[in-house]
DNA sequence: CGCTTGACCCTGG
DNA sequence: TCCAGGGCCAAGC
């Protein structure tokens, strides 16, 4: 109840995909930069793991999720660069090099 | 209960 | 700027 912030909810995976969905277009997000977005910071291996496991027909826009080096990391590279090119994004040879998404806490 | 894997991150050379 | 090594954390077998 309330402890709501005082243990850990055993990381929620629907709180990643939540926040993950908070990122606007033309922009792309770390991996450990989306885990402390979320609340789990430390977490950027979980975060792939999550994303990893959803399906091919989500809606999520998980092309905008870079590592912190700014190279595309995932199994549909070529997929994720076609995206983020339309989208606006400048990417070069599966990295970006701008319009990285800057969280304000 | 313990080992291995994985869409990672950071520092040094 | 690019490459390599070590470390951190969770899920699966």
């Amino acid at each position: 109840m309330s402890d709501t912030q005082s243990k850990l909810p055993g990381l929620d995976s629907e709180r990643l995909l939540t926040v993950l969905a908070q990122v606007p277009p033309g922009c792309v997000v770390a991996f450990g930069d989306l885990a402390s977005m979320a609340g789990y910071p430390g977490r950027a291996r979980w975060v792939g793991q999550v994303l990893s496991k959803l399906p091919s027909t989500t809606t999520l826009p998980w092309h905008r999720v870079v590592n912190a080096q700014g190279n595309l990391t995932c199994p549909q590279v070529g997929l994720a660069r076609e995206r983020l090119t339309k989208e606006g994004v400048t990417v070069q040879c599966n990295r970006v090099s701008m319009n990285r998404y800057r969280w304000t806490p």
